[in-house]
DNA sequence: GTATATTGTTAGGAAGGGCTAACAGCAGGG
DNA sequence: CCCTGCTGTTAGCCCTTCCTAACAATATAC
């Protein structure tokens, strides 16, 4: 397990823009990550010097530049930590997806493995208590938006009572009785 | 207003400790930043030069360091975003007040201001719609911790509505009657 | 009121990240 | 087969942020 690599924020960057071209396209080539990050191409060779020389690309000059196992796997816990923050940023908060994007790109970098460990739990249980759901996410869309007068707690509670008397003795979680501990988390993190 | 001012992530420490020793003690020297930052003093000497050049701090050699109004009201906002991401981190996601502050102090440098304000009214959500409140704060730590068998989620919604029912007429909002649109909101962000 | 601490500044340098401009490698068109 | 044009690399520079070491200013102590 290639962890606690310190990559800087920049290589972090230029990981996950190799790994997610990678993905779209099976390989990356110099100019790909350039125009994915936005960066002059003389600074992607720099910036691949050095993640060859952690161990995390196969780079030759002039030839194609693909992700080592351990770069691969740095790859994907960094897309992984991109996609929670930004699914927490858009479907939670509501935020446009421009600004959950842009945010999120640059937010990751700082949040350690139990940040965003927490922030997955967190949606999970956003998504499946049923004192949360849907009703929760669009009444605290009312909220936010001001015009949160009509909005109907009792009924909407009441809504939320009764779809949890059916599911009954279903402890917070959806699909009901599979052991405890939250199992559906560690498929995901 | 001193808006996008675009200070580097650097600069914006420099401007929150300083606000921050300010508020304890008055004013703040070179020495009280350093050791804020664990930073050398002459770290701390270019850095005030840097601000003092934007006119946020009034800053004579080997005199006593202040804000200026501007840098004032750029402290104050810093301070306040650091404090609302903190309080999300350790009040919502449960997180210890340690790792809460380390990545707050972190993550918030990249936060726009959009962002913080949505974190804000997220809170302020939890904290005064009946459907969260504290049972979902409890139910979401049960949840997180993984021992989440004994939760009685009927009982807790049942709870829930009567709290409700009891305060009637107020749509997920604390204290009743005020005017529509969130107003304790405004008051603090 | 001078000697000693403490506090703050300058000088110089390293690391990281980015840029432009100029050059090298290679692939396809004539 | 060579020439053109795109891709990638090198060289050299800038800026930011930090550091250490040495020096200057101010305070305190006697």
């Amino acid at each position: 397990m290639p962890d606690t690599l310190d990559l800087t924020a920049s290589l972090e960057d230029y990981v996950e823009a190799i790994y997610n071209i990678a993905v779209r396209k099976g390989a990356a080539r110099v100019t790909d990550i350039a125009l994915e990050l936005s960066v002059a191409k003389s600074s992607v060779t720099g910036a691949l010097r050095s993640l060859s020389s952690k161990g995390l690309v196969n780079y030759d000059p002039y030839s194609i530049i693909t992700l080592t196992p351990d770069g691969e796997e740095v790859g994907e816990r960094i897309a992984r930590r991109h996609a929670v923050l930004a699914e927490f940023l858009e479907e939670i908060l509501g935020l446009s997806a421009e600004v959950a994007q842009a945010n999120a790109c640059r937010i990751e970098h700082s949040m350690e493995p139990a940040v965003v460990m927490r922030l997955l739990k967190f949606i999970d249980f956003i998504e499946k208590c049923p004192r949360a759901g849907e009703d929760f996410r669009a009444g605290f869309k009312r909220f936010y938006e001001g015009g949160d007068a009509p909005y109907q707690c009792v009924e909407c509670l009441g809504r939320a009572l009764e779809a949890a008397e059916e599911t009954s003795s279903a402890p917070c979680r959806a699909g009901g009785a599979e052991s405890p501990g939250g199992r559906s988390n560690e498929d995901r993190e």
